[in-house]
DNA sequence: CTTGACTCCGTATCGTAGTACGGAAGGCAG
DNA sequence: CTGCCTTCCGTACTACGATACGGAGTCAAG
């Protein structure tokens, strides 16, 4: 066990073992050979970095399948930046869609404070009826933030 | 078929029928008793006002869970106002605390734009490796957005 | 040469919010 | 009264990103 054991990548990536497993099953890293003289493999020092820049991607909002498009990509020599580019574009029009819709959501619960204006005396259901009342449709037209 | 039959109910609360089940196996929901005359139950109408609470609470971000809560709290006659501005106000927090962060992404993806000057020369490496390198550990403290 | 820690691998489970399916039974029109 | 539609209900599946578990094999230290 002296080379780049599985718990070693994983520490090193801080991340959890089953972690990388599950990346490999998903073919988002590589299955390291096993070498000969053991039955446990060698991680190479990339499949780190590959890891770190799955986590950065995840963290900044590509989903899993972008990230393996992305990583494909990486890989493919005739890919060029513009391609990379228009990926990104999209991803900031995204966020920038979400930005908003959560702007949306704080003006409706910002509304729903405002509307119980003497707390105490009154009771949870008036809040409540005023909420199913008053927002109707105010949130969104699209109906569902995030679809996850 | 007179009475307020599932379809129905869920054709008015503008769900479908799998989602009024749903709720109904959640807790959500009660299942409403089958009159004695016929085998197909008789939805009142205080369901329908509950879907679309459900919905609308869904919609401005609270969980299913949460939800449940604000429920059994609806019912519970000594419950007042203060605890639903409390909630509210924690989900407020919440969501300016996802704008944030949202808003980070979104910088890191203008610097990777911002990265790439003049593309269609440079490859998807370059502009990959510059988001491993530069931008690592910028995005969150937390290290997850939305805790799912 | 045993013990305990670690690895490998497949499969199962989590949490969220549903959606889909299949079969049995009821209801209604022709 | 026959065929088709709808309801009821349980169960399985979807997507997403992991996380946990069980059993077999392996490694290294005592």
């Amino acid at each position: 066990m002296k080379g780049m054991t599985i718990s070693k990548a994983a520490y090193k990536a801080e991340v959890g073992v089953e972690t990388i497993r599950f990346y490999e099953r998903k073919g988002l890293i590589a299955q390291p050979p096993k070498p000969e003289e053991s039955a446990f493999r060698d991680d190479p020092v990339e499949t780190g970095q590959r890891i770190r820049f799955i986590r950065l991607a995840l963290e900044i909002g590509f989903s899993r399948r972008e990230i393996e498009e992305l990583l494909s990509r990486r890989a493919d020599p005739a890919a060029d930046c513009s391609d990379m580019r228009g990926r990104t574009t999209a991803k900031l029009t995204e966020v920038d869609r979400k930005i908003a819709h959560f702007k949306q959501i704080r003006g409706a619960l910002e509304a729903l404070i405002a509307a119980c204006p003497d707390c105490g005396a009154l009771r949870a259901r008036s809040i409540l009826e005023a909420l199913t009342d008053a927002e109707d449709g105010v949130v969104g037209a699209n109906g569902r933030d995030e679809p996850r």
